[in-house]
DNA sequence: GTCTATAAGGGGATAGAC
DNA sequence: GTCTATCCCCTTATAGAC
């Protein structure tokens, strides 16, 4: 169809493979399921991401911006005390489990898919984990709080993420007076 | 070998099995691997489990024996009353947490691995944390707290499975906080 | 030159047959 | 226990349309 490169194609793949991956899981998609469903030819999946784990790991990234916006956009929405970023967080996250499409964090769920993993995608996987849970001890400190209520607030977050069908609403609840608002 | 049945043959399959699907995930672990490692014949396993299904139901379904077994140890050793007997089960996860071989609950891995599965393992699965769940409800109904208590002790319970790095002793010390002990 | 479509390589999956 | 059938996996290579 087109003779010059198609500049959205890369992202429409990327797209594609985002909410296969995170809805059924990377190891039931198959490569050959990403491509039909994008429409391309294997040939420029495969220029664009060289192997199934740069896909992957091109997911998990894809995903760890989408969620660092959304935390920035809650930061910026929260006043700008720590105890009320804290709970902002918090509330964040119980805002994204409560989308119809939730399928839990795709970055656990990716550890859990390859618990031995250490390529690249555990990589981003294991990073977020590790940023977000240090954000989380920036406030805490910042609030002049004992390091025991970060332990709590991300036990909150684990929980949340876990979403074995618990309300939301009493994660967030709980992290308000957690914080002592 | 052995002209008759091999008595231990089935539990030695299933226990091989257990170890590996636990450890590296069900999707990791093939059939093969499976026969190899238990150091029987093919025919043999796929007499006592027709499929790979069937095999991780029976995974499941075992681990389920331990996790019952082990959480009514905990109940046994404690006070008798519903507090105690609270505390006790979240106690009794944050060990199995501090296991050196921990790779999360069985149950919620499974369901990560098969989001969409609806059949026998996945029930298995889902009946676990149904039950565990009403557990929990029970036991607070008994103290007389509100059911948000309830809500709260399963959300620990939740973010324990998870282990993310998190200390398992804040969320027994959180539990012992929260029942009023 | 850039895309799609198709075929094939090489391996491993579950499962069945003897 | 071995051997085979069938299928799907990821990946590469080839051929054709614009």
């Amino acid at each position: 169809m087109a003779r010059t490169a198609d500049p959205t194609g890369r992202d429409r793949i990327l797209s594609t493979a985002t909410a296969l991956f995170y809805t059924h899981g990377v190891r039931a998609v198959g490569m050959a399921q990403v491509i039909e469903a994008a429409g391309c030819g294997k040939n420029m999946l495969y220029r664009h991401f060289p192997s199934k784990a740069a896909l992957a790991a091109a997911y998990l990234a894809r995903v760890r911006a989408q969620r660092d916006r959304s935390a920035q956009a809650a930061l910026d929405g929260a006043w700008n005390d720590p105890a009320s970023r804290l709970v902002a967080l918090v509330a964040e996250v119980a805002a994204w489990n409560r989308r119809r499409d939730y399928r839990g964090c795709a970055f656990r769920n990716y550890l859990t898919e390859f618990p031995a993993g250490d390529d690249e995608p555990a990589r981003v996987a294991r990073d977020y984990l590790r940023d977000t849970r240090h954000q989380i001890d920036t406030l805490v400190a910042a609030l002049g709080s004992p390091p025991l209520l970060a332990d709590r607030l991300w036990l909150l977050i684990d929980a949340l993420y876990a979403a074995t069908g618990s309300d939301p609403e009493v994660a967030v609840d709980w992290s308000r007076e957690l914080v002592g608002l």
